[in-house]
DNA sequence: GTCTATACCACGATAGAC
DNA sequence: GTCTATCGTGGTATAGAC
């Protein structure tokens, strides 16, 4: 254990989060993660075997920290409007917590070696089948409009991941304020048309 | 002039395309681009002062090709129903044609150096610009709903520049067809709620 | 305009002392 | 567990002949 409460395994982990965020995998010399975390390159293969490695496990360890959480909201609630709610929620606090290990995922995947290639797209699946579940099941009882899931959960997934590219804790909104406008763009429509009042018979004018 | 009508330079470009696209920028080595197009990997120095100017190229080109097609249709037509479906039908379509490109774009900002950075980043901008004043028009004109403009363009940008990644021109859905599922989500909502019948007045029940 | 040959350097990884 | 020293590879780029 080290002065700050890490271990050196924690701190290398950290300095490879950090360059691989920044540089990319392959621009990112291990050289530089080491001086980061404060050790010589060559102390690195004491803790992890390669470059790889490093990679592999941060991309490993959270998408299963995604899948966990998601997995952790179907079981909590049975509401289907409750659980998008709270997957929404939960996507975009991961992504913005997590900031840089979530691009690592999503912009790194190339990096991976065929041979752990398979591995952390069936995590990545796994996520997206939970996803789909949770928008199949709103359709079947009646609570979501009708349409094509994979194509929704794609459209979905794409847009709470990118929140984390401009959000800034510091910034105009709250995260929790970003989650209600998220939560509202895909529950009522992200541009919903104005109703055409004109055209409508007086007796439905009210529901505006 | 070559045999297949691109001049080399050209077919330089073409296979820096293919291999930043599949390998990454930092990835893919000059020997290989060479390779791909025919020659000897010294010869592109004929063409292309280096490796960098290659990436600028790519990203220039089609950026300025993405804002000059979006400016083509908000000078053509001023319905801005109208406008917001021919601009999703252009990204779209845009985006799954130049996959390639566009993903280059979007995953190898990093690799851009320091001086060549702003002059890219002001294109995407400008796009971002251009799209906002669409949203804006219609809102102000009561077309569209009253929400967060900006917040709203990251959002339409998000999902529909994703579709690329996932688009097969052989797969279950024509670009026609995913087309017009992307303008329903994005100008009717991705997930309408269900309205429950059971809570209307009977009055506004045909509006369904 | 393309070639061969090569300079030069930075990288990941290893060996072996402490 | 961390160090110094170094190996071997492969990268971008250049020199100069043709």
């Amino acid at each position: 254990m080290r002065p700050d409460g890490r271990s050196m395994r924690e701190s290398i982990l950290a300095a490879a989060v950090q360059l691989f965020a920044q540089y990319g995998y392959h621009a990112a010399p291990l050289r530089d993660i080491a001086r980061i975390a404060g050790i010589q390159a060559a102390s690195i293969y004491h803790h992890y075997p390669n470059k790889q490695a490093l990679l592999v496990e941060i991309m490993e360890t959270y998408m299963l920290r995604l899948n966990t959480s998601l997995e952790h909201i179907l079981k909590e609630y049975d509401d289907p409007l409750q659980r998008l709610h709270e997957a929404i929620a939960n996507h975009i606090r991961m992504h913005t917590t997590y900031k840089e290990e979530f691009f690592i995922i999503d912009t790194e995947m190339r990096a991976l070696e065929e041979e752990h290639r398979p591995h952390i797209l069936s995590l990545r699946d796994k996520y997206e089948a939970l996803l789909q579940e949770l928008l199949r099941d709103g359709m079947e009882r009646g609570i979501f409009r009708q349409s094509d899931v994979k194509i929704a959960s794609y459209a979905m997934i794409a847009m709470c991941t990118e929140v984390a590219t401009w959000f800034r804790p510091d910034g105009r909104l709250s995260v929790q304020q970003v989650i209600t406008i998220y939560r509202q763009f895909i529950a009522e429509g992200l541009l919903v048309l104005m109703p055409d009042v004109s055209r409508m018979p007086d007796e439905s004018a009210h529901l505006l």
